[in-house]
DNA sequence: ATCCCGAGGG
DNA sequence: CCCTCTGGAT
């Protein structure tokens, strides 16, 4: 068996996480559309600061015909608490636009598509496809799955890209959704920035950074 | 102080 | 590769 073996990993991170449990959350918002605008809001900022604004927000907007046509002050106003709101407000006006005249309404399901939404690089891509469509085309590669798998020693690049590209080719593609959101969770809880707890991952024995620094 | 379930631009 | 945009949580 070999060190990178995907089951060893993913099984071992399935009897530690409730995946279900941690989405609940995220998965709640009613379509596409939600899921879309909502994603793009949640970069740097927290799940319970995107539910609290989004209700609002859609309430207000509540599909993207509406949103193309709003005020940009208003929704700045709006989504303010979650951080970058400039940046953001002018993103998702913009991408409602976008899907308005060249979409025909509907947000695009592939990510060649998704990407070419201002504010959608293919972390957000990658999400919407997952809880939208469940149409996981990828790894999202954020600062924790980086980590990891740096960490791990799954990969030696530090490129987002070509990280991907490995973590693609190392896990079947049944497993990506899944191991991101493991990923995740484990950086996040266990295999953190700064002082990670390497006493309590049930990883250390097959980890490239515990060997060289923990042993 | 430091980090975040980023994207876009130089 | 670097930087900037921002607020909130810890």
């Amino acid at each position: 068996m070999s060190v990178f073996d995907p089951e060893t990993i993913i099984t071992r991170l399935r009897s530690r996480y409730d995946l279900s449990q941690s989405r609940d959350e995220f998965l709640h918002f009613k379509n596409p559309y939600e899921t879309l605008i909502a994603t793009i809001l949640s970069a740097q900022t927290t799940d319970k600061c995107v539910n609290i604004v989004t209700k609002e927000l859609f309430a207000r907007y509540p599909d993207v015909f509406s949103l193309a046509n709003a005020v940009l002050d208003d929704v700045e106003k709006i989504i303010h608490p979650t951080g970058f709101f400039h940046t953001k407000a002018r993103n998702i006006i913009a991408a409602s636009k976008l899907v308005a005249t060249e979409f025909h309404g509907e947000i695009p399901d592939h990510m060649e598509d998704l990407v070419r939404l201002p504010g959608v690089g293919r972390k957000t891509a990658n999400i919407v496809l997952d809880h939208a469509f469940s149409k996981t085309e990828g790894i999202a590669v954020d600062t924790h799955v980086r980590r990891i798998s740096m960490r791990l020693g799954l990969t030696d690049n530090s490129e987002p890209n070509r990280i991907e590209t490995d973590l693609t080719c190392i896990f079947p593609q049944y497993m990506w959704g899944e191991i991101n959101g493991l990923f995740i969770l484990h950086g996040r809880r266990v295999c953190t920035a700064r002082r990670p707890s390497c006493s309590i991952c049930n990883l250390s024995d097959i980890c490239r950074y515990y060997r060289e620094n923990c042993e």
